[in-house]
DNA sequence: CTGAAAGCGCTAACAG
DNA sequence: CTGTTAGCGCTTTCAG
């Protein structure tokens, strides 16, 4: 009752040699006599194969690793459910690591997965492309979701021409892998650029002048992409970045508010940010979206919990994670280069006229 | 640069045997000087021990199974938060999987681990104790989280008063192994009785007297709870139940609202269930806190965003699952039967005195 | 079409 | 203290 019943013992009670099995549950050639009898045996001893066996025969492991910053953000869980589903169908385990957004952490898992010889992984990443480079030297099938590792800081110092290159690169989602020197690995992505544009062409429309961007970590394609939808010259105070955790989102928030109470619209690179800002608007008795409108990236179910329903930038996150979860699976073929994903304003109640 | 060094690799690199090799890694008995040179040797060559290997011999994956309804259900994402954490700590993988809530689902991830021969597996289950029969009889450590699995059906007709005084101890958190033919598992949940009662009473002293509990699936003791905090005789209508999805869980809100107009508080058993009945209430025109008092389990990052922001049933839903963690790590030594966790009311703005 | 045999990388006896 | 050896359960040549 305790011990799982082996190939071997299908192979005896069926009176056939282990290969036999082996072919029959793995659906190679066998005579329909054989095959049935073998079939029969196994189920009669609900004999299911030891995924340890095979895998260490074929020196890796099935399914996938998939690494993202934090489940708690809403977004994250959806794209993780995304991954689950698509693993599911295929029957593929998923092991799971929150890397807290810290490029460390995220090393480290790395290293974990490779132990357990995963070798299909899935990243939201954190880490720069550095921090990737040992990854997939080290032979792994990786397909970045969400965002892409940013190029490594000595880079982006020393040549600021290709730095500028590459953002705009970034922006029309081509691949790390056709940019000078970047990873080759796909990627599922959403359509920052066009998202970005379509929101501040909205709070433009509604008569908004001074808009400010709110990012986190990984936001710096939104960042991009808000430069190049509000036109030279950015006023960089209102382009501010929180480091990850939700006191430093809304400490940003905060901060932006107070430093310059000319603005009257903010969007927000994701959902955290979104909260955080909705906090500090409150906290300093300003009326959303009265005082100041605001746009959210992710659209997430208590979006509309707010009052008024928050007008949000719509990724697909769900399908994100499922064509993510298709694309490192088939690593067999040829690699498609990912996809670059539609988003959609949703307006809601949280933007309105600007009022002078 | 492609394959890695296996421990037959540093062996004779270090002119060692792998036995020696395998010691000294595992912190067995070895001469200083063997020791060092291993160890020198390993780091030189990248080494790093296959758990391929390691867990075919062991005939058990390390690590553990992570079993959840749905990620997108904030409250989750912190347990995972919290499981993932702990994990990490101890340097081992987590498999994880999402079952919708479906029982089906469920077997058939508990069969995917079992092929994985993950043996440890912590859950928030879905399936009542006939779908966990078979995991337990195969031998894994489980370890119930939030929730313990329903008796079997069969049981619960059979014989109510058996169910009565099941529910009673579920109520006190009394461990399933010590109620009658239950399953021998231990758990992390939460004082739900506690947790329920306080808002009850909270509720009362603001003058409500007809106060709904609105449920999903798993909250049965939340609901029995809840019988036992407003007294007998329960008004059955104000107990109701969605099935799972976020739409059933508004349907119910929504046919609470309208079946009971007479109702003036609800105590919604999840963080699903809080965002349905704000949008059931809104949408039917009823003010929060004005025309329904609301108080919803969980407390999630953004329930402050709700204006106002939600008076909640806080969990400690990422030291539930920490500890669940190491509980199922925890399996060599005695087995603790878990723990009950306290549970705080929050006291924020979406109560009110009762207005006739 | 089928069986015997050789390992995959590792650990746990068992000798030396 | 250290090396040799025997597998863990499976897939995959290679003969038959």
């Amino acid at each position: 009752m305790d011990k799982r019943a082996t190939i071997k013992d299908v192979a005896e009670a069926a009176g056939v040699g282990v290969a036999t099995v082996s072919r029959v549950l793995s659906g190679g050639s066998a005579s329909p006599q054989t095959r049935e009898r073998v079939l029969a045996v196994a189920a009669q001893l609900d004999y299911r194969p030891s995924a340890l066996g095979r895998n260490l025969r074929q020196r890796r492991t099935g399914g996938m690793g998939l690494l993202v910053p934090d489940l708690t953000d809403t977004f994250h869980a959806q794209l993780a459910e995304g991954v689950l589903a698509c693993a599911r169908a295929a029957g593929e385990p998923v092991v799971l690591g929150s890397t807290g957004g810290d490029p460390e952490q995220e090393s480290e898992l790395i290293g974990m997965l490779l132990e357990q010889s995963v070798d299909r992984l899935i990243a939201v990443p954190s880490g720069d492309e550095d921090t990737w480079a040992p990854a997939i030297r080290a032979g792994m099938t990786v397909v970045f979701a969400d965002r892409l590792p940013a190029r490594p800081s000595s880079d982006e110092d020393d040549d600021p021409a290709a730095r500028a290159v590459n953002d705009l690169m970034l922006l029309d989602g081509v691949p790390a892998g056709a940019r000078p020197r970047g990873l080759d690995v796909p990627s599922e992505v959403a359509d920052d650029r066009a998202g970005i544009r379509t929101a501040v062409r909205y709070l433009r429309g509604l008569g908004h002048r001074r808009i400010a961007f709110l990012g986190g970590p990984g936001h710096d394609r939104r960042a991009a992409a808000f430069g190049a939808a509000v036109g030279a010259p950015v006023d960089e105070e209102l382009v501010v970045f929180a480091t990850g955790s939700r006191d430093s989102a809304y400490a940003a928030a905060s901060g932006l508010f107070q430093s310059r109470p000319d603005l009257s619209a903010v969007v927000a690179g994701g959902n955290v940010l979104g909260v955080a800002a909705v906090l500090a608007a409150r906290e300093l008795d300003l009326r959303v979206p009265r005082d100041v409108s605001l746009v959210m990236y992710d659209d997430v179910p208590w979006a509309e919990l707010c009052s008024p329903p928050l007008t949000v930038i719509a990724q697909p996150g769900r399908d994100m994670g499922y064509r993510a979860a298709e694309l490192v699976l088939r690593s067999g073929g040829r690699r498609p280069r990912g996809a670059v994903l539609p988003t959609e304003l949703i307006i809601r109640g949280s933007c309105g006229p600007h009022r002078p």
